[in-house]
DNA sequence: CCAAAGTGCTTGCAATTGCAAACGCGCTGG
DNA sequence: CCAGCGCGTTTGCAATTGCAAGCACTTTGG
């Protein structure tokens, strides 16, 4: 995994580096990286580390976190989940229950993908998300008894002012 | 150059770890990396990739943003300086002009914070607000904030030990 | 013509990342 | 008491990052 998907970063170094006029050593020395190394990243051979790629951003004048979501690595925006929000802002969890609903919401989500994308595989493009397809453990789904047990209220109810 | 100033981040992933009332093998699972390495990044042993830093923050169930900025990644963000604005949108010079230009100011820029740390050192950790290319939505902020408002008070951090 | 300087690229190599295996420690329970 | 489980940590090791040195090519210009 070290050569093909880490393109789109290169190339848009390269072309944010022409579009400035400016050598591929002049940059490298702007950025205070070696030139060759900056060439492979260029081209994809290499996956520069946030660090690098925080200082590219700099010699390049171009916002870091544009570059960092190009890299794939901030992905684009977080999923905005009320339910998460709401969950980890109540009061009346405590650490281990906010944990363990997260968890299950997230087990429940990761299901619900995955059906829709045997349903249908189109393109979702940013997607990168390679291992995460285990099943519930039984300890939360054991933590959860009680829980559930004392509290009928199944809904999460979004208190969040929806303009 | 192994150790200079990670040890905030690893700190400050174990905080959030530990706020979730997860163990270092649970975040561990869940972001996709091995325990023994995780161990390390906690106890600023290691210095963690970007990609790595982005999955302990989906298994933290926290704004990757932020965990870059605590590891100083992301720095702050660029001075939203009005003069590389202005020359960028300048459309009398040529792309080199623009750079030579913006070469200097820099220079000078950076001349002058030398000559400022020097008479003071004090270090400002202003609150990253967005503010780019793309305004973050409210929703996103409002994701963001239980994380940023722990910052500010919930955390064991910064009690009333100053040094 | 050929030195000098510019461009980007290829090649070893030290240093680092990141992991599998295994350790010591505390707890539970047959 | 010892087997079993979970916690965090330590210890080698393969793979990768990132760099210094040097290559091939083009342009300038005395």
């Amino acid at each position: 995994m070290a050569l093909p998907k880490v393109g789109s970063i290169g190339e848009y170094i390269r072309e944010q580096r022409q579009q400035a006029k400016i050598s591929l050593r002049q940059l490298a020395a702007a950025a205070g990286v070696s030139n060759p190394y900056l060439s492979q990243i260029e081209r994809g051979l290499r996956k520069p580390s946030a660090e690098i790629l925080n200082q590219i951003a700099k010699g390049l004048h171009i916002s870091a976190q544009a570059l960092y979501v190009q890299a794939g690595l901030i992905e684009d925006r977080e999923p905005p989940s009320d339910v998460i929000s709401a969950i980890r802002s109540d009061k009346h969890l405590s650490g281990r229950q906010r944990q363990v609903l997260i968890d299950i919401y997230e087990s429940f989500r990761k299901e619900k993908r995955a059906e829709d994308e045997q349903t249908s595989q189109n393109a979702h493009p940013r997607h990168d998300s390679p291992q995460d397809d285990e099943p519930l453990p039984e300890d939360y789904l054991a933590a959860l008894e009680p829980f559930a047990a004392s509290n009928g209220n199944g809904t999460a109810n979004q208190e969040t002012k929806e303009g």
